[in-house]
DNA sequence: CCTTTGATCCAAACCGCTTTGAATATTGGA
DNA sequence: TCCAATATTCAAAGCGGTTTGGATCAAAGG
């Protein structure tokens, strides 16, 4: 028990060199059985254990994972960023290592990164949200830190290591189910297009119009943060129209559940009057699981994306010579109680 | 630029020692104001950073907070856990601390809390949801780990230091202001019920009513974790019954969108046939604001909670002398669209 | 003019672990 | 029996900072 005994101590008390103990407690061959076997008994009789600051500073290696979260950023990403946390924070502890999260001012992100690599405080990080213009991914190149974009960034898919949904493929998917039920108008709410996956997600909304020869309707699209009243408020709206959409394409469970409000606030019913989609990252705290899900959606489980995200950044740390890998998830189509056959 | 530059070497360029470029660099008064100017441009203009590793071995202190987060129990506070960590992430990063976050199997909390102890990972942790028998405080006391509770520990709210809404009083009041709308058949839709919280607002609610000579029915109260389903389907039910509610007090915003879409469902109004109060802890992808705000609530905010949580964390690991200190904080109760006179 | 004092600066020890380069003990082959 | 080969173990040198206990030197006091 006591205040925490160290190598130095622990080797003393068992008549060894500290060299020998350290190669004991960690695993190396030059240690007879024997001795391995009478170290390990001690150690954990006393209960040693490793200093870890010690250690990082004679490895060189941090042994932890940085996560660099501007304070706006995850204002709209919020939910669906913990879930990807919690899952990469599985992986993380299963390898031993920590997740340090710095939550820092908007225009302190690369300042951030910098101190991350030149104070070696973590091996490696994880790219959040990456935009249209991305540019953090050559920062880190610069610095030397190796990388994971969750998401993609346009253009240096080759060059990064990545995961992520296939958005376009996903809302094309979900925009053609919406035509098949017989929908032409369909509105689309989503999130801040100048993010890479709400932009993709826009690109295939509007392939799946134009390929049965219809053009998205502007006044039908919106984009912004995807917070419940943004559903409401827009659905409300556009229900107002003289010409109102069928359906609603909605790019997070949130604010399809704005939607279904305003649904029946206009003394209309999902499912029935109106169809809607959304996309489901099956987020544990809004379950649309069931045998029939409330919401009809495209589902693709944020948390596992965080537990791979994890495990490619893992693995490029441990092997710098492999190029990068990526992986590219499809999203399942599910039918729920929100869609159905458009009302005439 | 190039691969980092390090003490030794960065005083070698100024011809000065080690001893007085650290002093300079971290403001020690015995050095010359001329030779701190130029030990700090030298610095900055060679990039210099001290590595974190290193500086923690020499100082002792590992300049970070843990937060330790079992894998089942953010399924149940998930969004709300994240506004808080974001919330001592950012007060956290402004006095230079990192925030480390463990997401471990259940069974293994003990485990990485003697670790934080013992391989000195943290100068002091967070625990989360504290329950009805409570254990953590104890086992970090005999660890020596400075800690903060959110939430407190009954029995040893002396003991410890902590940060608290008033859970029991705001739930009071909501219920009596649904009294006072004339409601006398409330349902209770809770958190789980061995988290002190939730432990405490039902006490509130409880109490309110026998101040009334009302006792609560038991057919009329939910315990659970509080996802929108949760909210849903208990909601439904109990529009079913023979003499059913009509209010209801709701632990949470998502449980309260549930209860809403119930609401619809039974082909009713919230705020007209049915009266909605919910727990409101101003989630940012969750806001109800506005001038008047959809749900009538109790609110509190959880980040604000959680910048002061780390407030007092870094407080007591600086002047470990001083006992601890607590923040007992009032909920606002605020009135909107959910809440109206009960219908005769 | 000599000692005090205060302001600066420095050499070296230390934090606790890993790892290099040798030394020592054993074992096997000639 | 003697020497090379192999198996174990160790002393000491880092890793990159902080901090203790003096040195050094110029200004001040007697």
């Amino acid at each position: 028990m006591s205040k925490g005994i160290n190598l130095k101590e622990l080797s003393r008390q068992l008549g060894l060199s500290q060299t020998t103990v350290s190669r004991a407690l960690n695993g190396y061959p030059e240690v007879s059985a024997e001795t391995r076997k009478r170290v390990a008994e001690m150690a954990d009789s006393l209960g040693y254990a490793p200093n870890s600051q010690a250690r990082r500073l004679a490895t060189g290696r941090s042994m932890a994972i940085g996560h660099v979260i501007p304070r706006s950023i995850h204002e709209m990403m919020n939910p669906i960023f913990l879930e990807f946390i919690a899952g990469a924070g599985e992986t993380y502890s299963d390898h031993g290592y920590d997740m340090i999260i710095s939550v820092i001012e908007d225009d302190k992100e690369e300042e951030a990164y910098r101190q991350i690599a030149s104070r070696k405080k973590a091996d490696g990080v994880i790219i959040h949200g990456p935009v249209n213009n991305e540019k953090r991914h050559k920062l880190l190149k610069e610095l030397g830190l190796p990388f994971v974009v969750h998401g993609r960034i346009p253009g240096a898919e080759a060059e990064t290591s990545w995961i992520d949904l296939k958005n376009q493929r996903a809302f094309e998917r979900a925009t053609n189910l919406l035509l098949d039920l017989g929908h032409t108008r369909i509105a689309l709410l989503n999130g801040l297009e100048h993010m890479d996956f709400a932009y993709r997600r826009r690109a295939g909304f509007e392939a799946a119009l134009s390929e049965r020869g219809l053009l998205a309707d502007p006044a039908l699209m919106r984009s912004a943060d995807m917070t419940e009243p943004f559903g409401c408020d827009n659905a409300l709206e556009m229900l107002g129209y003289s010409d109102p959409p069928t359906a609603f394409l909605v790019s997070s469970m949130i604010s399809a559940i704005g939607v279904a409000r305003a649904v029946g606030q206009a003394g209309l019913k999902t499912g029935r009057d109106i169809s809607i989609i959304t996309h489901d990252d099956a987020l544990s705290f809004l379950p649309n699981s069931g045998e029939v899900p409330i919401f009809t959606c495209t589902r693709s489980s944020v948390r596992y994306a965080g537990q791979k995200a994890a495990d490619l950044l893992l693995d490029l740390i441990a092997n710098p010579a492999k190029g990068p890998t990526s992986l590219h998830m499809d999203a399942e189509l599910i039918i729920g109680q929100s869609t159905g056959p458009a009302q005439v």
